[in-house]
DNA sequence: TATATAAATCGATATATTTCGATATATGGA
DNA sequence: TCCATATATCGAAATATATCGATTTATATA
């Protein structure tokens, strides 16, 4: 857990919104019924909910990804991402830890 | 509390090292007599701590004040910095009910 | 194999941030 | 009042970020 890198993802309204939408699978469209028993979101969604262009969410993802705060599963040509819990929790302790205790 | 423009002050080491070491006075020198019973610490040390010119660290505090996280007082020529512990930890929630709640 | 679609990468431009040195503004003291 | 010191503000250069459209890559299918 790269302190630094995650903050500076969550430093960006957009990627803190995709964050929160990715809790909730039903802020999106309905999976097709071939991906119906896959975890995640692909890009695609996530691009028409934030109306940014796909290489922005596409490099929104990747510094998502980067900073380990979500997990990708490629599927045919699908990338479906979906939060990294564990990661998260982790950051928030870190950062709590941080601004807070010692 | 706006807590992008609080996120974007964590979203820098030096300013998150400031909001530590202003956890703890004895990071810093002894208040001179004449300032013993001030709370916060002066530009000085703190740019000396840092080890960064003056004028950023002046801008650096100015950024912390603005986001919530310090509070200042000026007492003749010195300004004395101070965490806001309420604006902290008032973030630290926000924060975290962004990423992990409803 | 040719084509369509999803996603990633590339290259560019506009804007923001970091950091500095120089200057301006308080304030306190000789 | 004049000077020294603490801090704030200004203007600039270097670097980083946001965002786009175009291109490339991977995959599935006709």
């Amino acid at each position: 857990m790269e302190l630094d890198k995650a903050i500076a993802a969550l430093n960006n309204p957009v990627r803190r919104n995709i964050l929160m939408w990715l809790k909730d699978r039903s802020n999106f469209p309905p999976a097709l019924p071939e991906h119906g028993d896959l975890e995640g979101v692909c890009v695609q969604y996530i691009r028409e909910k934030a109306n940014l262009s796909q290489s922005t969410i596409s490099n929104y993802m990747g510094v998502l990804k980067h900073a380990g705060l979500v997990a990708s599963e490629r599927h045919g040509q699908w990338t479906f991402y979906r939060r990294n819990e564990e990661a998260i929790r982790t950051l928030l302790a870190a950062i709590e830890e941080e601004l807070l205790n010692s």
